[in-house]
DNA sequence: TGGCAACATGACACGCACGTCAAGTAATTT
DNA sequence: AAATTACTTGACGTGCGTGTCATGTTGCCA
């Protein structure tokens, strides 16, 4: 017998629900703005509304609630790779991946930023099973690329370092979307901008920068 | 009169300047790898081997450490874009970029990541002036780009966020080192795994990921 | 409506990380 | 070699952040 009913029958109790996703949402912002150490527990009980103690009457440590943000951002990874499916036009596939990733980073950006963060600390909450996932759908979507180049469909690249242009591009606006907005002159990034870093993503990675001999 | 000679008549001395090095190389690798609120000045200490109340006769405070780590980066920020210059063909000028880049990127990985958690943070720490440099810099290559596209010589995209594929792609490598090397079945990133990624980024960058029709 | 479990909360304890202090040793100048 | 300055160091104070506890309140089912 559990100290609380997590999983009992009937599901997660209404009450429960509600706050479990309050403290998360508050968490996300506050990891991807201040990581890991920088956030207080204090400031989490803040944001989302509850008395500290109500905190850790849900979440043991504050570990935990880091863990059940990865937990649930893991998920949907591998949303935009749908695209990538061998009965596509490589054109048409890769263009829409494209819109698909950026459209995530106007509207996610503080996930993605949370994300990009655990990475760069090199993944130390990531479990074994997390990375193995992301490896194994980066696999698939290879084969993918690999069927395209030898139908002659595409050039012979490397599928996944082609992957990583395609990543790092389209994370950059949320990850360092301050940055962006700085060098285009911006206070903040539009949805204008948005639809030009698609548009220029899509040319340059599609036919290239340079013109045609 | 300063309370410690720092610029005095005939520079830095040396015992200074070598534990001020010591505890700068500490820092910036802790830093990168804990950021600031999990980065203690113990560690700092531990690290560049001076007893802790050695590090705080250099640096009043863990804040100015993590401001001099900052200054000397942005010097090194710009330094790769001095490929970027009219008088060169476009193909190879943007070539020799992605290559220097990347040799940072491979050579220089922490410092890189040091700098990503900090604009990934809204770049808190970096000053007024510390941001107008990168636009400046920015701007004026972006010139040469729209140059370039004036000739004919290359094809009309916006150049800021051309700029963003090719910053984005090979700081990945740095930044995301991790990912990347599972991604690729490594257990870290080799040389070889460089060059792979210089040559599908090039190849993908100036001609495009697809077959001419 | 009574009883039980889930939920809520203010006050508290403990440890640790930043920064200080006073007193030492080495280097440099005259 | 004496004096002055630069550097080094162990021991200490203080605030704050994590996590606990005992107690109170609400929702829920018979």
């Amino acid at each position: 017998m559990t100290k609380t009913k997590r999983a009992d029958a009937g599901g997660t109790p209404r009450i429960r629900a509600r706050n479990e996703e309050r403290i998360l949402r508050a968490a996300v912002g506050l990891f991807a703005d201040k990581s890991f150490h920088g956030t207080h527990m204090k400031e989490i009980a803040r944001v989302s509304g509850l008395p500290k103690t109500n905190v850790y009457y849900y979440f043991p440590t504050k570990e935990s609630i880091y863990a059940a943000v990865i937990e649930r951002l893991i998920e949907e990874w591998d949303r935009a790779f749908e695209h990538i499916v061998s009965e596509r036009e490589p054109r048409e596939a890769i263009a829409a991946y494209i819109r698909a990733k950026l459209e995530y980073s106007r509207r996610h950006a503080t996930e993605s930023r949370f994300f990009a963060n655990e990475i760069l600390r090199g993944a130390q909450f990531l479990e074994r099973r997390q990375r193995q996932h992301i490896r194994e759908v980066t696999d698939q979507r290879a084969h993918v690329v690999e069927e395209w180049i030898r139908l002659g469909k595409m050039a012979p690249v490397d599928p996944r370092h082609f992957f990583i242009v395609l990543w790092s591009a389209t994370q950059f606006y949320a990850d360092f979307g301050m940055l962006a907005a700085d060098v285009l002159r911006q206070r903040r990034l539009t949805r204008n901008d948005f639809d030009t870093a698609a548009e220029t993503m899509t040319r340059v990675i599609l036919d290239g920068c340079c013109v045609r001999p």
